[in-house]
DNA sequence: CAAACCTTGACACAATCGTGGTAATGTTTG
DNA sequence: CAAACATTACCACGATTGTGTCAAGGTTTG
């Protein structure tokens, strides 16, 4: 199986020759170096760009995004602090005055439209 | 009265009044509200609101970052697809690449030279 | 050797994030 | 009632993300 340089890889997964080195320095896809330095990407390589490009869209989410989940992976200390505050929070405000805000927010809607 | 204004809440959390009502649109920290509108917060968001500024100095993480850890435990599909995505990863860097890659150009050279 | 690649670095630009303000207007309170 | 405070909506501005393009120089290859 050989390896594809970063045109040809651009080619063949959707992405830029641009962005396969933005993708490389957010740390979610890199490929090996040749001796000379270039980027040589493998058939590994390519499936995870096509796979990331689906994720990014289906999700609407970003590189940043991914990323972000990656270093939760790696870093045991920041995926138990995020855990931990988030799971801190499993209800919603169970607050009576929610109803009335609502009418009232209403009100002013139609006083808004009156006064129009 | 339990629970605090949003001026007397940004005084005792740190946060800026202004802050206080973009971290609500993130979606992080949601404050009652009373019956004529005013943000109400209560002990548990005032301690969610230190816990937060603290979790976000101390791994230097965006409110984005935990806007979208929430995102991902609140949705299965985007979850179980970023963690799936990242599953698939290479375990480290292997460095062998560029030099068994180096060796098969070579044999590939020498083959070409040797069919010539 | 020359064309066509590759590399890093930089300039550029739109969109979003993280903050701070101000304005117009409604609410609470001394 | 007037001062103080809330609300939303907007303007502003630096930093970051996502993307393109171009420059200067090394590499591969016909």
């Amino acid at each position: 199986m050989d390896a594809l340089t970063i045109q040809e890889a651009a080619e063949t997964t959707g992405w830029s020759a641009r962005m396969l080195r933005y993708v490389e320095r957010s740390g979610l896809v890199t490929p090996a170096r040749s001796s000379s330095g270039y980027r040589l990407y493998g058939a590994a390589e390519l499936q995870r760009l096509r796979t990331l490009k689906e994720l990014l869209a289906r999700f609407d989410i970003g590189l940043s995004d991914v990323a972000f989940a990656a270093r939760m992976q790696s870093d045991d200390d920041l995926r138990q602090a995020v855990q931990d505050w988030l799971a801190a929070q499993p209800r919603r405000p169970e607050h009576v005055d929610a109803e009335e805000w609502l009418r009232f927010e209403q009100d002013k809607h139609e006083k808004l439209l009156a006064a129009a």
